[in-house]
DNA sequence: AAACGAATCAACCGCATGTCT
DNA sequence: CAGACATGCGGTTGATTCGTT
């Protein structure tokens, strides 16, 4: 006997979220866990599939995510690890806390491709398309502040290089699918046999601590705490004092990975 | 001020793989 | 062992935002 399909595509809501289905969605992750994502948008009280809520909590939600740009160091890490690993963008995330495979893609594909181009850098195999530069890295960071104008600049000399030309990696066959070991998740998954997440939830709201902390199962603040500092919460260097060790055990009970908090 | 085009990014889709019955 | 299902991943799309004319 099988499991019940993951989601009947019946009724269910799909396109942007709301404001309301991120409350429910964080309030209930953050109060429960999650257990199975099958159940999450049944208990959370969502007409979602639960792979629609674990991408909104993954790429949006989770509240260790940085917001904003990629740092130069963080662009320059990303270079390096696509020349590593080719397109497996999880990958790539797991070496950025706080950034998310989408996150990381969507960059490379808005930004960091275009500068590789302008520089003469085959984005796929980060060779010299002709006769290059020394070190792209370093003009890279160069470059970097004048973003907007090298996109457009690029745009208009890529003579139609665009998504079209992006070939699969070569040297890399498309497997990252293969690597189980949880990547761009900053929830480790938690089997639904384990009580131990569920069980001790319920004691597992962050709140009561110094820190100014909207409590998620009282006015649903989303957006209050997604905009929390969350790595200078957790480093105790944004006032909290304590609170960095609370959450880590609190939140570790709800499958959160201490590991990709910082 | 309006129109147009480009850039950005959230979200969806389909596939691959692991797990469970 | 085989089939069904869950989960995660990468590619792609479409709506929104921003900049230019």
């Amino acid at each position: 006997m099988g499991r019940q399909p993951c989601c009947e595509k019946v009724g269910l809501k799909k396109g942007p979220w709301t404001a309301e289905e991120d409350q429910k969605l964080v309030a209930f992750l953050l109060s429960h866990g999650h257990c199975c994502w099958r159940l999450v948008p049944k208990l959370a009280g969502l007409l979602r599939c639960g792979k629609s809520c674990r991408l909104r909590w993954t790429n949006y939600l989770r509240p260790d995510l940085k917001r904003g740009l990629l740092s130069d160091d963080e662009e320059k890490l990303v270079i390096d690890l696509h020349s590593q690993l080719g397109n497996r963008w999880s990958k790539i995330a797991a070496r950025l806390p706080g950034r998310t495979d989408n996150e990381i893609k969507n960059h490379w594909n808005t930004h960091i491709r275009k500068k590789l181009k302008k520089m003469g850098l085959d984005p796929v195999t980060h060779q010299p398309v002709a006769a290059s530069r020394a070190d792209p890295l370093e003009d890279l960071q160069q470059e970097h502040c004048d973003d907007k104008a090298s996109s457009q600049e690029s745009a208009g000399s890529g003579t139609g290089a665009g998504a079209e030309e992006e070939a699969p990696t070569s040297a890399e066959p498309k497997q990252g699918a293969a690597c189980s070991v949880s990547t761009a998740s900053a929830v480790s998954p938690s089997p639904c046999s384990s009580s131990s997440a569920s069980a001790s939830a319920s004691a597992a709201t962050p709140g009561g601590a110094d820190v100014d902390w909207p409590d998620p199962l009282d006015l649903f603040q989303v957006d209050a705490i997604i905009d929390m500092d969350w790595a200078s919460i957790l480093s105790g260097s944004g006032g909290g004092g304590d609170i960095g060790v609370d959450l880590f055990d609190q939140c570790s009970d709800v499958g959160f990975d201490q590991e990709v908090w910082m």
